[in-house]
RNA sequence: GGAGGGGUGGGUGAGUGGCUAAAACCGGCGGUCUGUAAAAUCGUUGCCCUGACGGGCUACGCAGGUUCGAAUCCUGCCCCCUCCA
């Protein structure tokens, strides 16, 4: 579970992923005063789970908690509600406290596959803000302009084209920089869309008599499709906690592009092994897929370790490349639950007879029913699927509406969703 | 406070009384191809019943109304945008 960050240097760290650090050169100073630096990472319990994109600033703290330094975790629970706007070309709905707190939970659990627990401060938002009086906030909007906040590119585009833009979302960044005041942060780590916000907490903090913060912005993570950012709106994710073959085939599907880009923020493979890599893909001498095949287990070894990951791979390869009927992916139906065609059948013969007969030999279900009711589709959606040839019965494509079926049998629906029918009841 | 524009399916966006479960595009899903990449291509894309033909139920901001019939007309309400104050 624990990345292998081990020996990494001070420069790898401070190179790897990085885009830029404010002020330049800060950092390294900082780092070679040999204070313990407090490093900040906000997250806002916007959406139940961290993915690997996050996990990309989560393994540079984990690098930097190594040697020695402080992470504090900022749980966002008030900006939750607000809704971060970044990169956001419309407002978002705010969120309930409930909703909040029950994502904070997995946003917790989730955060510590990668970093360190016992070398983490957790701080809530509510901590300090659930205290502040109307008079506090009205004194912190009133150090920003309105011509300050529009600096920020996506609230400037918005403006500009008469979007709405809500006076809640310009707090956004005030309420992000006011953590940084309440929890003395020395550096705080974001995604480079982050960088305003992390900004105007180098100003709140200056200007409130604090050491102005260290802003560290990484490079973002695009999603499984290649274009967007990783982010659970767009639904282009590879969940943290997403099961080890499910981890590997989403890596699979990432475009070619996408894949350099990959290997640089969601691995530690050496930069020259990289850069060697990249050269070879180029001159087309090898095979982008193996480069992918690698990347995979690599993610999968990271989130669910060593043995994980070899299943992972083993299971893809014999279901996709050799077209074999897959074990691992499958999910159980047991016999007991099938949607049997007609139970009337059974005349002349006893019931066990019947059903261990059906058992070995197979027996007619309702296709359709069984699809809805496994895979929580509707009947229409179930009975295109089927139309379309888009069901196979232990790898034999079939149309039919009511196939048999026999313990053990496996059913595919699509390309990548599997039952195995299973002896209980 | 005044004037005007607008709210349509996951998204963009047509549609101004029946031919509209609602064009087109995007997205999604499935097939072919393949490296579960991309591209291409064919199909599909509200829900329920049916083997099928077919039938039924919901749907165009919300609530009423007019009509044999409404996303389309009328009334009230809610929300958004623009301009003026």
């Amino acid at each position: 579970m624990t990345p292998d960050t081990g020996a990494q240097t001070l420069d790898y760290v401070l190179a790897r992923g990085v885009i830029d650090i404010i002020p330049k050169g800060s950092l390294t100073e900082a780092l070679e005063s040999g204070k313990k630096l407090r490093l900040k990472l906000g997250l806002d319990p916007s959406k139940p789970d961290l993915h690997i994109g996050h996990a990309v600033l989560l393994r540079k703290l984990r690098a930097l908690q190594e040697m020695g330094h402080q992470v504090v975790l900022i749980v966002g629970d008030w900006t939750a509600q607000i809704g971060d706007p970044s990169g956001q070309s419309v407002m978002r709905p705010m969120l309930t406290v409930d909703e909040v707190k029950a994502n904070a939970e997995t946003y917790m659990r989730q955060f510590f596959h990668v970093v360190d627990k016992e070398k983490t401060e957790v701080r809530w938002q509510s901590e300090w803000f659930d205290d502040f009086k109307l008079d506090e906030v009205v004194r912190l909007a009133g150090r920003f302009t309105v011509a300050q906040m529009l600096q920020r590119e996506d609230f400037r585009q918005r403006f500009d084209a008469k979007q709405p833009l809500g006076i809640h979302e310009l707090l956004y960044p005030l309420l992000q920089a006011y953590d940084s005041v309440a929890i003395d942060a020395d550096v705080e780590f974001g995604g480079t869309d982050q960088l305003f916000n992390m900004l105007v907490g180098r100003e709140l903090q200056q200007a409130m008599g604090k050491e102005p913060q260290i802003v560290f912005t990484m490079n973002l993570l695009v999603g499984t499709d290649g274009s967007q950012k990783m982010s659970k709106s767009v639904g282009n994710t590879i969940d943290l906690e997403d099961p080890p073959d499910e981890q590997y085939g989403k890596v699979m599907s990432i475009p070619d592009e996408a894949l350099m880009s990959y290997l640089e923020l969601a691995t530690d493979l050496p930069d020259e092994e990289i850069t060697y890599i990249g050269k070879q893909l180029d001159e087309k001498k090898i095979n982008p897929m193996d480069v992918k095949k690698r990347l995979a287990r690599d993610i999968v070894r990271q989130f669910h370790g060593d043995k994980a990951a070899e299943n992972a791979e083993a299971e893809f390869g014999r279901v996709f490349q050799q077209r074999e009927v897959a074990t691992e992916m499958a999910q159980d139906v047991s016999w007991g639950r099938l949607p049997f065609m007609d139970a009337t059948l059974l005349v002349g013969i006893s019931a066990s007879d019947f059903v261990t007969n059906a058992k070995q030999n197979g027996v007619s279900i309702k296709m359709a029913s069984l699809i809805s009711q496994e895979l929580g589709l509707s009947m229409a959606e179930a009975r295109r699927l089927i139309e379309q040839g888009g069901v196979e019965v232990d790898g034999e494509q079939t149309k039919s509406r009511a196939p048999k079926v026999k313990i053990g049998s496996t059913i595919r629906i699509g390309k990548h969703r599997f039952l195995k029918i299973v002896d209980a009841p």
